[in-house]
RNA sequence: GCACGGGUGUCGGAGUGGUUACGUCGGGGAUUGCAAAUCCUCUUACCUGGGUUCAAAUCCCAGCCUGUGCUCCA
């Protein structure tokens, strides 16, 4: 079976077939980064890495690109209210997005430019597309006029002219001071007194939202790329946009090959958000959970459907991770030769991941090998599927280092363990059951899990 | 209001025009002094109403419920 993605404005799965031979170009939108990363950031980043490391298994050479919109309003507010100068804000938010992204095993893209550093592309395309009729200088910035390319609108959503005119239900009734129609567009937003800026042929000031990401694609790839991706929520505007800045722009169309969408987190049911402060930074769920079991977590769902976070859900995927890292763990240390084949579960990761990246079904399938070939050789097997393709297991250095410390944990409380052992023993044979119960009572509150088996008592740590 | 998703067993949650999802929880059993671990086994499904079909939970239509987008948002 052959790879088939999902694309949202086609709204079917297609067989995925790059402009070139063996090689993909993908852009992935960015964060803004204002606050530190959340699990809707973290869902978003781990199921693309999970394409471009399916891409990259499969014999593509990927060239990954993600931006960061490092000026905005709300960085603005932040470092005005922090009295710092506004980079302060976007480079702490961005060291702490590739530390938390580090520890899940997100790969890095090959490029992350920013939009404080495309300036001069930006200038070039909105004067482009202000040279073809499609943008217009307004009482306080420049904008992209809807009215001049309306057969591109709602390729992603569906929506049509009429009904966006009709104005969101009524609920939009600004159409800002310097807007032609609602549905306009900032390119350019003129600077306010105090605010950073760029020099522009239009006035001192910096690029709108929407334009870096169609000028950083056609930077980086050209007039057309492969995949384009991103949180469901941008859709609409944010993509809309882009594929009317882009495609005005070079005359070229499609833009982009594939549009991937991915689904949210939710909480409760209700997408989590800043707005309803029902949010988890990455960092605040490491606190319960170890960022490799978030990331099974967060791919234990295919990309596409939303993720309700509830402690059910997390605690499952906690469980089930912990099989897998301890079923590799052991296979690491056997060095038993088995020859297990375990070809048909590579197929049907294989299959899986081929139908849209199906995560779900990928690890289901290496749970089903953990479960039936525990302890036998499958080391090799799971750092492939498990560890390159997936991205769930730790290096086998760090696995080793792991084991190194339990084996010490283990070494400092064994002699206690083993006196106590045997004195249960000498207490089971004449069956005093009630002193035995009081040992076994004595050792699990020293962390000390015991367990009977046919040739006696065995114990590990908790 | 309009657009686009989703409604599956105790719960979480895939998938699918006819054949076990998977995990969890619960019941029963093996083993066990008890417990744990392990193994075996069982029960509880596909929102409602129509339609297409030899066959639909799966496709189509309508309805209901729910989420998201239409405003910054991964």
């Amino acid at each position: 079976m052959t790879l088939r993605v999902y694309d949202t404005r086609t709204r079917e799965k297609r067989e995925f077939s790059p402009l070139n031979e063996g090689r993909v170009s993908m852009y992935v939108c960015g964060i803004t980064p204002y606050s530190p990363s959340h699990l809707g950031h973290a869902r978003c980043y781990l199921a693309f890495d999970l394409v471009h490391r399916w891409l990259e298994a499969s014999g593509y050479e990927v060239d990954y690109v993600q931006n960061f919109t490092d000026i905005d309003d709300k960085i603005l507010n932040i470092s005005e209210s922090e009295g710092v100068d506004f980079s302060v804000v976007s480079n702490r938010n961005i060291d702490d997005y590739f530390e938390v992204m580090d520890a899940m095993n997100v790969l890095r893209a090959d490029h992350y430019p920013r939009v404080t550093e495309t300036i001069s592309e930006i200038i070039d395309m909105i004067s482009k597309l202000q040279e073809k009729g499609h943008a217009y200088v307004g009482g306080d910035g420049v904008y992209f006029e809807i009215d001049t390319a309306p057969e591109k609108y709602g390729q992603l959503t569906g929506q049509t002219l009429e009904m966006v005119r009709a104005g969101a239900g009524g609920r939009v009734t600004d159409t800002g001071s310097g807007k032609r129609d609602h549905r306009d567009f900032a390119l350019w937003k003129l600077a306010k007194p105090g605010e950073p800026f760029w020099e522009s042929p239009w006035g001192d000031g910096r690029p709108g939202w929407h334009i870096e990401c169609s000028a950083m694609s056609l930077n980086h790839f050209g007039e057309q790329f492969d995949i384009h991706g991103g949180g469901h929520d941008l859709r609409f505007p944010h993509h809309e946009a882009e594929i009317f800045q882009s495609e005005c722009c070079t005359g070229c169309e499609p833009v982009v090959g594939y549009w991937m969408h991915n689904g949210f987190v939710n909480v409760d049911g209700e997408k989590m958000s800043k707005s309803l402060g029902n949010f988890w930074t990455v960092r605040e769920a490491f606190e319960n959970y170890t960022p490799l079991a978030l990331r099974y977590a967060l791919l234990s769902i295919p990309y596409r459907n939303p993720i309700d976070l509830s402690p059910e859900f997390l605690e499952d995927a906690r469980m089930n991770y912990e099989r897998l890292i301890e079923a590799y763990g052991v296979s690491l240390s056997s060095d038993s030769d088995s020859g297990t084949d375990l070809s048909e579960a590579s197929q049907r990761i294989t299959d899986a991941m081929n139908d849209d990246f199906n995560s779900r079904a990928a690890i289901i399938a290496i749970q089903e090998v953990v479960s039936q070939y525990s302890g036998r050789d499958i080391a090799t097997w799971l750092e492939h599927y498990a560890g390159e393709v997936l991205g769930l297991l730790p290096s086998s250095e760090e696995m080793l280092a792991g084991r190194a410390r339990a084996d010490s944990a283990r070494a400092k409380v064994t002699d206690k363990v083993e006196a106590l052992l045997n004195e249960r023993e000498i207490a089971r044979q004449s069956k005093d059951w009630n002193r035995a119960d009081e040992i076994r009572d004595e050792l699990t509150s020293m962390d000390v899990i015991v367990e009977d088996g046919p040739d006696g008592p065995t114990w590990r740590l908790a």
